[in-house]
DNA sequence: GGAGGCTAGTGGACAGCGTCCACTTTTTGT
DNA sequence: ACAAAAAGTGGACGCTGTCCACTAGCCTCC
């Protein structure tokens, strides 16, 4: 009985022989791919282990708790989304500060996060459901500058004021409104009353939505 | 053994012995409670059930599962948030169409709705909650007005363009980004990042976005 | 270089959940 | 008045998150 294993996921020999840390990054990949699919409620503990083929209670010994588990891929759904803002306002041509480039930066952040929203339903709204009491210190020793969507945002709009085109008495604490706004819409085409609109005319939303930032903004 | 019983809940004679569509809409009501205290995730069926004095297995008779009961919790939901919308703009006095007025209509909306979503977030997350392939067709053969968040809204922004404050050409979808921007604020205040924010943070975030939309309307 | 402790995995169990099936009791329609 | 339909009961199943006791491999320290 040497090789009638099937030895379906990992073989049975190699069972404590992982490499350090393999199992808590595969339960993390496996919970966004549950995410991606079905949103945070779909990231289930037990099914993770069971796509990383270890036993339920390992993951025990990287996660205090479902939730805990939660929160990590939530932090990574976060991640995931930071970049495709970072990418969307990188193909914006134009130096910093720009009259021109600063209000089609400040839109590309909006669209590539409506963007997001549109193409990973799942991973938008987990990275939005943080359970209660898990604030993630997963942000690490402040690497580089604020990657947070809020933190995109920011500098988006202090390029604004650089630029002229926002009025300095405008700028403090607008990045809320801004913000509120962009994210209705997501949630509302998403997972709200909305999310069963063409895809047409979910962009044509959208970009009313951008629009009538802008227009706030003048 | 006549009277031994505690009888906790319901007399176990009058085990079937309830008004007709009573444990329903008890079934409705537990589940709102649920629901006020504890979110969507919070409704479970046996609970409601227990609530009740009721086996599990009756709430069978009267929804097809959990998710039909969630759904007519959301309905429930949704109709005290529409409630509250409707008091807080009948409290602003004037003819409708009166230049004066009409903005402040606009804004009483937009308060009442960020106040539900503050004082009942379990609720206001309820509200938009409805289970996928489970629309309600509970608004029933369309009694009076359209009583729902969007429909007061585009009341009060038809008044608008009706008082001359809107032009006419700017009234066409204008709903969508107004309804994302208070939704946004809404849930983001509520279950999103600004969710720790102490209490008159969150009330001045909620004024400057009522503010940033009647800039863009402006 | 061997003993002991630490880490990470296993195995088995429990309660709670949603849901299904078979059965009984009450209400209703003719 | 009697049969049919409606409403509630009882028991079961599989799935989930979580706890406890146990063990196999690694690392260190004398």
């Amino acid at each position: 009985m040497t090789a009638s294993r099937p030895a379906a996921q990992a073989s049975p020999a190699d069972r404590h022989r992982r490499p350090r840390g393999s199992v808590r990054d595969g339960l993390v990949a496996a919970g966004l791919e549950l995410a991606r699919a079905g949103g945070p409620d779909a990231v289930v503990l037990r099914e993770a282990t069971r796509m990383v083929g270890v036993v339920p209670n390992a993951a025990y010994r990287h996660f205090a708790g479902r939730d805990e588990l939660l929160a990590a891929v939530c932090a990574a759904a976060m991640g995931e989304l930071a970049d495709r803002m970072a990418a969307g306002v990188a193909r914006v041509p134009g130096p910093r500060g720009d009259p021109q480039a600063a209000p089609l930066r400040l839109r590309a952040i909006g669209a590539a996060y409506l963007e997001f929203a549109r193409e990973e339903p799942g991973l938008f709204v987990t990275a939005y459901a943080l359970p209660e009491q898990h604030a993630y210190t997963a942000a690490g020793p402040e690497r580089g500058p604020d990657r947070s969507p809020l933190g995109q945002l920011r500098t988006a709009l202090d390029e604004l004021v650089e630029a002229g085109v926002l009025g300095r008495q405008h700028r403090d604490g607008i990045e809320y409104p801004v913000w509120s706004a962009v994210h209705g819409m997501a949630v509302l085409a998403g997972q709200g009353p909305l999310r069963d609109a063409p895809e047409d005319v979910r962009r044509h939303l959208e970009d009313r939505t951008l629009a009538f930032i802008g227009a706030s903004l003048a």
